[in-house]
DNA sequence: AAGTCACGCAACCGCCTGAAT
DNA sequence: CATTCAGGCGGTTGCGTGACT
């Protein structure tokens, strides 16, 4: 596919699109040469380029080490992860992503994730849930489908790194959930609701607002920033005395929403874990994972754990991350919020 | 079959950073 | 310390292509 403007000229030097031999041309010097000094490698190699051109064509297309072709489902995971702490900074992106080029994965977030994730009601750019148009209710069941996330592991055993990669998503994913809870309850007219939802006999809520001010700290201390937004202090004093009054309350207070249910996601891999109904959702989830078997990871896809780790960028983070989940939210201590929010009854007032 | 539209992606542009002088 | 310059990076552009009408 060709870009940018036909051939033109610009001093002398030729723009637009790569021609198959200047290709091997540049492949061929710089296979005898190494590439040297940019700017001097067009006249050495008697190409009718500018040095940048040739670095860019280099590094984005012609090096021996770049890997062609669809991301993986884990590559896909990974970008998700990475962006939400490193933001735009595809570089660093790319350097977790062995055989990826910056340029690369910019266009297929452009292109792809950026509006899957929007199909999700998460913002691309905040990896927050979208308040604006996509309120804790409506986007609930695409978080409790994301929030499953690593339920995934049991039925597709993936190399460890594969795995490590969804659990960072499913971090994310819980994150996220948390925080609208945490939306949700700032907002006196939905702290009932979505208290019900994620309360039950079994919720185990005031660990859960213990743990906010960690939360807050690990993902302040390891990013810098919070992408989730952050949790002050008096939103953690304000929902751990809204949880007590709900607890007292809870036992004589349970309106049905019966018209707002959860729906299958026939197409989603996380459908078996999601509860169903009859009723059309108001917005649907893309699958995060492919079913499509030439999608599955396969040998070459598999990422290099140690680039995955390199301590000179964000192991920090998710090393707290990891952290986060062994510990408080644990996949079963989530689960158990999940199971209790699937299988109460949904109230409004 | 022809025209239109939206999308994907290679390539360019301009700014920033750090090393060299 | 100030200046210059090469390399790197993120944002943007615009052509080719396939889907749709």
């Amino acid at each position: 596919m060709m870009g940018r403007s036909p051939s033109s000229e610009d001093n002398g030097l030729k723009k637009g699109p790569w021609t198959p031999e200047e290709d091997r041309i540049l492949v061929d010097y710089i296979r005898e040469n190494g590439h040297g000094s940019w700017r001097a490698l067009p006249s050495l190699a008697g190409l009718n380029r500018c040095g940048k051109s040739c670095r860019l064509r280099w590094t984005n297309y012609l090096r021996p080490d770049i890997k062609r072709g669809k991301f993986s489902d884990e590559e896909e995971q990974s970008i998700i992860n990475l962006h939400a702490v490193l933001g735009n900074k595809w570089s660093a992106i790319a350097s977790h992503l062995p055989g990826r080029t910056d340029n690369e994965i910019k266009n297929f977030w452009n292109t792809h994730l950026r509006k899957k994730l929007l199909q999700m009601g998460i913002d691309p750019v905040t990896h927050k849930p979208r308040t604006d148009h996509l309120d804790f209710l409506a986007s609930l069941p695409q978080l409790l489908a994301a929030a499953n996330f690593s339920n995934l592991m049991n039925n597709h055993p993936l190399d460890i790194n594969a795995l490590r990669l969804q659990s960072d998503a499913a971090t994310l994913a819980k994150l996220h959930l948390l925080h609208n809870m945490l939306q949700a309850l700032g907002n006196s007219a939905s702290t009932i609701e979505a208290m019900n939802l994620i309360s039950g006999p079994t919720f185990r809520g005031n660990q859960l607002f213990d743990e906010l001010p960690r939360i807050n700290s690990l993902l302040e201390v390891n990013t810098g920033n919070l992408p989730f937004g952050s949790f002050v202090p008096h939103e953690v004093t304000k929902l751990q005395s809204n949880f007590i009054n709900l607890e007292a309350s809870q036992q004589q207070h349970q309106p049905l929403l019966s018209e707002y249910q959860q729906q299958p996601m026939k197409d989603s891999p996380f459908a078996a874990n999601v509860p169903t109904s009859s009723t059309p959702p108001p917005h649907q989830l893309p699958a995060l994972i492919s079913t499509s078997p030439e999608r599955r990871p396969s040998v070459e896809n598999k990422i290099n754990p140690n680039e995955i780790s390199n301590p000179s960028s964000t192991s920090t983070n998710f090393e707290a991350w990891g952290d986060l989940m062994d510990d408080v939210a644990s996949d079963h201590y989530w689960r158990d919020i999940i199971d209790q929010a699937s299988s109460q009854p949904w109230t409004i007032s």
